[in-house]
RNA sequence: GGAGAGAUGGCCGAGUAGGUCGAAGGCGCUCGCCUGCUAAGCGAGUAUACUGGGAAACCGGUAUCGAGGGUUCGAAUCCCUCUCUCUCCGCCA
């Protein structure tokens, strides 16, 4: 959410920022809107403030019979508040509706682009290895070394349900143990293990609702949500708390599944580990004050970075465009790896900065010192990977012409030694 | 699932025959004093959001005692709904 204030004061630059994004976002109302709320608001609260004098004056009178008089004109006020409270909050659910559905203005360094296409290379790691054989695809790996199961997936639950088992279940959870551990251990990250559904607030929160719903597994009792990342149930953590400025930066990792419904993705990915209703995501998340968050979204990035080049996966790094950013975000950076079995680079995460924009729907916020006036902190987050992505690019790059897989050095001692799946 | 108890400020904890309660008291914290250090002691201060005025310091208004409605001139205190926590029984990984 943005600043109502920052809106009111600077409009037209918002609506030209915001334009950048493409889509045509507009904030048409919004001054109509505010203007009239701030004049109920006035009326309302001037009849209160009369209303509290006078009630007050009534209960120094000890005859109550000399009172009636006020008492009525009070009966009278009480009346036109309710009225002006109904219009306020009329006024006010429309202006709320707006807010949320606004995204979020990008950070000036972000390029300026129309499409995906528009995205910024910034650097590159790796060399995509010289095979002297064509490579498969992890799906056709996966299914003859017998730890892919496609259609039993298909089976128990549906179309982009995918069974791991034996050597690659063992990697899946060899990739996140590994994972934790490089963040906790290394990256100096807290360990999270959150709920896996949340409810409507936490959603909101984070930016996921009310706009994109129809992407969200919702459940059939209660007004509950799972979770699409675990950004949402680890950002909310701090939810309606302020933080105390020595804390910060305060950073978690957290490893959940991810459920999501992929609504409008029918034609694409529809092979293989790449796109699923659930997967697995060991996630970065970090609490920090807003002059620092640049910064600490470049460390993130590096973070996310490190898991790849410890298990020697080849990647690049792209700067996203205004058109490609998400809506909570302010920044991007994608860290695309590279698959030869699909010769191509495929995202595996996404590091944003969000500002204050999750955080002021969220209401987090930090105390510089104890004197000091409450500050909305900035919220980061990215993927510190996607397993099932890792797994994939672990599947297709240390593939052997015989179709074994070689295990990555640093995943051995979390695979009890094995060397190779075959 | 059944029965009961409870939710007050950073924490603990008063406050229910409705009125001067944003809320006693204690702890913690901040500033100052004092004690040659430390502890103790003394004094003052110590919520958030929105909003009006002001360049600002700041001054004023409104709201907030789990959340949302209601009764009333007036509600932390009364009524309704919901959420959460705790205890007992049942069930259960």
């Amino acid at each position: 959410m943005l600043d109502v204030k920052y809106i009111r004061d600077n409009l037209e630059l918002v609506e030209a920022r915001l334009a950048t994004r493409g889509g045509g976002v507009s904030l048409a109302g919004f001054r109509q809107l505010d203007e009239r709320r701030r004049e109920l608001l006035l009326q309302s609260e001037t009849l209160k403030a009369l209303r509290n004098k006078v009630s007050e004056e009534i209960s120094r009178i000890k005859d109550k019979s000399q009172a009636q008089g006020r008492i009525a004109e009070m009966r009278e006020v009480s009346q036109q508040v309710k009225v002006l409270d109904d219009q306020l909050r009329g006024v006010e659910e429309e202006l709320q509706q707006i807010l949320l559905t606004v995204p979020n203005i990008p950070h000036p360094d972000v390029p300026r682009g129309a499409s995906e296409a528009d995205n910024v290379e910034v650097r590159k790691w790796g060399v995509p290895p010289q095979l002297t054989f064509t490579p498969k695809p992890h799906w056709e790996l996966g299914e003859s070394l017998g730890i892919l199961d496609f259609e039993r997936g298909a089976k128990i639950t549906g179309a982009r349900f995918t069974l791991s088992r034996g050597a690659g279940a063992r990697l899946e959870r060899a990739l996140i143990n590994f994972m934790l551990d490089l963040h906790t251990e290394r990256h100096n990250y807290v360990e999270m293990l959150p709920p896996f559904m949340v409810n409507r607030e936490s959603m909101t929160a984070t930016g996921q609702l009310p706009k994109f719903e129809d992407d969200l597994f919702h459940l059939d009792g209660p007004d509950y949500f799972l979770i699409p990342t675990a950004e949402v149930p680890v950002t909310n953590i701090h939810r309606g708390e302020i933080l105390r400025g020595t804390d910060l930066p305060v950073s978690y990792t957290a490893y959940t599944p991810c459920f999501r419904k992929e609504a409008g993705s029918y034609g694409k990915d529809t092979r293989g580990l790449i796109r699923q209703h659930q997967f697995n995501k060991v996630e970065l998340v970090k609490f920090v004050k807003p002059d620092t968050s640049d910064g600490e979204l470049e460390k993130l990035l590096t973070d996310a970075e490190t898991v790849l080049q410890v298990l020697d996966l080849p990647y690049r790094v792209m700067a996203l465009c205004t058109a490609d950013l998400g809506f909570s975000a302010a920044r991007t950076y994608d860290i695309e790896v590279w698959l030869p079995g699909q010769d191509t680079y495929r995202e595996i995460s996404s590091c944003s900065n969000f500002g204050d924009f999750q955080a002021r729907r969220a209401g987090i916020k930090y105390r510089e010192d104890d004197k000091a006036k409450p500050e909305f902190v900035h919220t980061l987050n990215g993927s510190g990977l996607a397993v099932g992505r890792t797994l994939v690019a672990i599947l297709e790059n240390y593939q052997q012409e015989d179709g074994s897989v070689v295990i990555p050095e640093v995943l051995r001692p979390y695979m009890g030694g094995v060397e190779r799946i075959d």
